[in-house]
DNA sequence: CTGAAAGCGCTTACAG
DNA sequence: CTGAAAGCGCTTACAG
């Protein structure tokens, strides 16, 4: 009564196991099962509410229809609509997601990938850490579907999908520029990330370019991990110290810390201090004033990077060495 | 060279495959396998980098390690948070976790959970929509272990973890009354759920024991799927056709629209208008002025859940009937 | 002290 | 037109 096998539907329907498997995949024609035959197993299988043991599925054809989601943190708001867009587009193909947070702990994101790999996923969709080479490097080696998204390892060749980065603060920092903002300070974080430190780049050259303008770059790298109270103090630190007329925060999590400095300082936007940041979010949005952000396309970066994760795991010979990059959006608002 | 599966070690160390399972199951004790073999395969496991296939694992033992975990949606803070904490607490006891997000919708609720069942989960976390009973009996039926969360089906006796939302309601109008707010309006949704009946009941009940104090209650129901700007309208209109001097919200999502309104009224809170929401949010720490809650504890529900949940596992024969109410929290905040 | 065999629930050549 | 058999990668009584 409780679980209904195959072959139990055999046995109900006096026919082989083979018989049931080949009518409940919709081979009954090219196997040439009789129609009535067919017919009442696919009564009995209803009636008794049979569905295929999806472990034992897999087991057989070696495949799992799962594919495996390493992003940083499902709970910050990017990573999250990350993953609801890849669901969205896996299912389209019959596809599960699995999906884990790494909280950019290279132990984790090891354990985790492993865990997935021992779970037989059929391909991975990976937020890299940065000292996860070797195991990335090792999933090439054996030819596992693979597509690295938001920043790629420059010491491994995989297929990637991400925003340019550089092109993004470009943008941001010009559109300060053009506003006559000239003491524009740039709040990152030491990730030692391909991401952040194209943005970083992107802020330095932009500076530079722009020598006859602004003097100096102000930059101010926290550690990933403080405490955020840490973070808010030297934001403030770093605004009033600087004497900053502008403020450019490489990553949504930072922008959220920097409303907190703003707030305490008590600085009106944009009169006092200028505010852009890099990624949307709901609480840019809902801000008094609105933020100006540099929107990610995540539902593009979804798309592509599922499209590339099926192209290989359909052709697995030839992995395909694609690398894609999105160009972002720069969400004019009330704080610049 | 790709995958190593326990045969093959068995043939590398020359003995069979029974003799690997249990030395790499750590049965080599028990079992009276000799050292020097014990050692040769460990070295042998360790060197080929062999791991278990975990889906024939599962399929032989009969138990995926795994936990199904049906949320209403996981890009909602406070399901995201809570099924991270489910995350942690299940890790420790060897499970894994798989979570989806059934965005109250009743089809995708059921297609999910039949997922999730032929993928063979052991267990089920759920919060369940309003017309799944059919389904959790069904469960219930078929002995499957589960605990619902954050509301429960009053016509489907099963276990839950909640939070006594009858007392957050009353905890947090009891503090608008005591501040002197006398025109007190609810925003609440019209979800034919348990927990949001609570809520309102409070309110209606709340107002009607005071009513000394205050003359009438004013209740705004929105709908759940309505377009944002559609609620943002009818809330500003709510608060100024009923002049009202405080507003609580039932849910985090409806505060959040709240704030829309009350920005574009222009109102100053807390002295033109108070305001309080059921659920804590980010949101509601970082705006100006920073919003009173009632804040769920969300890492004691994950807790309790899960622990109702492995003691159900383990004795399957006496399914725990527990339910478990916890009480929420006021924090005070600058909106009251 | 160790191995052969059965079986978890399927799918798929192969045979007739 | 349908069935018997092998096998996916494991675990676990059973036998010796």
């Amino acid at each position: 009564m409780k679980k209904v096998s195959l072959k139990d539907i055999a046995k109900l329907a006096g026919v082989s196991a083979s018989t049931v498997s080949f009518v409940l995949n919709g081979k009954a024609d090219t196997m040439r099962i009789s129609k009535p035959i067919a017919d009442k197993i696919t009564a009995i299988a209803k009636k008794s509410g049979y569905h295929p043991n999806q472990l034992a599925v897999s087991l057989r054809t070696g495949q799992s229809k799962t594919i495996g989601l390493l992003v940083e943190d499902i709970s910050n708001n990017f990573f999250a609509a990350l993953a609801k867009f890849i669901e969205d587009e896996a299912n389209k193909y019959g596809y599960k997601v699995v999906y884990c947070s790494t909280e950019n702990n290279n132990q984790k994101a090891k354990a985790l990938l492993q865990m997935l790999s021992h779970q037989q996923v059929d391909g991975f969709l990976i937020t890299p850490t940065d000292k996860i080479d070797k195991d990335i490097q090792q999933l090439m080696d054996y030819k596992r579907p693979m597509v690295l998204m938001d920043r790629f390892l420059p010491s491994v060749a995989t297929p990637y999908v991400l925003v340019n980065n550089f092109a993004g603060v470009e943008t941001g920092m010009l559109h300060l520029i053009e506003r006559g903002y000239r003491n524009i300070g740039f709040v990152t974080v030491d990730l030692n990330m391909i991401q952040m430190q194209k943005r970083d780049e992107a802020y330095i050259q932009t500076i530079h370019k722009h020598k006859k303008l602004i003097k100096t770059p102000f930059l101010l790298r926290l550690h990933y991990n403080e405490p955020t109270e840490d973070s808010v103090k030297k934001i403030s630190a770093f605004i009033q110290n600087s004497a900053l007329d502008a403020i450019f925060f490489s990553t949504n999590y930072l922008g959220i810390l920097g409303l907190e400095s703003i707030k305490q300082l008590k600085l009106k936007m944009p009169d006092q201090l200028a505010m852009v940041c890099f990624d949307d979010h709901d609480i840019f949005r809902l801000h008094t004033p609105e933020i100006t952000t540099i929107r990610q396309p995540i539902k593009e970066i979804a798309r592509s990077a599922v499209q590339i994760l099926l192209a290989q795991m359909e052709n697995k010979k030839q992995l395909f060495k694609k690398q894609v990059e999105i160009m972002p959006q720069l969400i004019l608002r009330a704080s610049t």
